[in-house]
DNA sequence: ACCCAGGGTCATA
DNA sequence: TATGACCATGGG
């Protein structure tokens, strides 16, 4: 079995046992795709409780949709999104998404690559915020890589050698080792998130943790 | 009183 | 290309 069989098998037993431990995740928790792309937008370097305040702040004024963001006022949209931190900044971005948000939803239509460069066009939207648009807003088969993801592999031992952390890096290597499936992708990046938080974020490490090694590991510093 | 959280941009070397 | 400063709130 050459390399790449291995880490296909080594990536499906560890999907059995998260899979098996969590269930299914069923994410983005939005209910719309617009949700999705301002959540993907708050949640920037953020913890989620704080962006589901903002959520439920907009929803409140019945102001979770393109034109009602693009219309209004920028300092009272940055007051109701207060709690998701970087409020000047954010309420911009998302001004900026809301009022070309017909550009947003034709990348959910486009190739993968070309949908990819088009968000990345917009103004604070990167590479991680790109692809959690396209993969739980459009549902498109492009691998998340976030600051859980990085982690993960890092600490499971999954990647090795010189910029085995970098972005691309990390998202080309679950990309050649699972099969390309929007389903898949999506429930493996909220099971790691899912497992991070459940598991491996505070000590002590819980008594049935799924992936001892990698806590363990995680707990020594490393 | 610190540390960090489901990043991105911009300036500098 | 690769770091570093900056953005800012809320919970541990």
């Amino acid at each position: 079995m050459d390399k790449k069989g291995n880490q296909k098998k080594l990536l499906k037993q560890l999907y059995q046992i998260l899979q098996g431990e969590y269930g299914p995740q069923n994410w983005w928790p939005a209910e719309t795709p617009f949700e999705v792309v301002v959540g993907a937008i708050l949640t920037q370097n953020t913890a989620w409780t704080n962006v589901e305040k903002s959520i439920v702040q907009l929803k409140k004024e019945k102001s979770l949709a393109p034109d009602a963001i693009s219309s209004m006022p920028l300092e009272k949209l940055q007051k109701l999104i207060r709690s998701s931190g970087f409020f000047k900044t954010k309420g911009r971005r998302l001004k900026e998404m809301a009022a070309r948000y017909a550009e947003i939803e034709d990348t959910y239509g486009m190739p993968i690559e070309k949908g990819r460069e088009t968000l990345l066009g917009f103004n604070g939207i990167g590479p991680e915020t790109a692809d959690s648009i396209l993969l739980y807003a459009g549902n498109r088969p492009t691998f998340v890589v976030d600051a859980y993801t990085k982690r993960f592999v890092k600490r499971y031992g999954l990647l090795a050698g010189s910029n085995s952390n970098g972005y691309e890096r990390v998202k080309t290597f679950f990309e050649r080792n699972l099969e390309r499936d929007a389903r898949l992708f999506n429930e493996w990046h909220a099971l790691i998130v899912k497992h991070s938080k459940e598991c491996c974020r505070k000590k002590p490490l819980c008594g049935g943790c799924p992936l001892s090694n990698g806590c363990k590991k995680m707990f020594a510093g490393e």
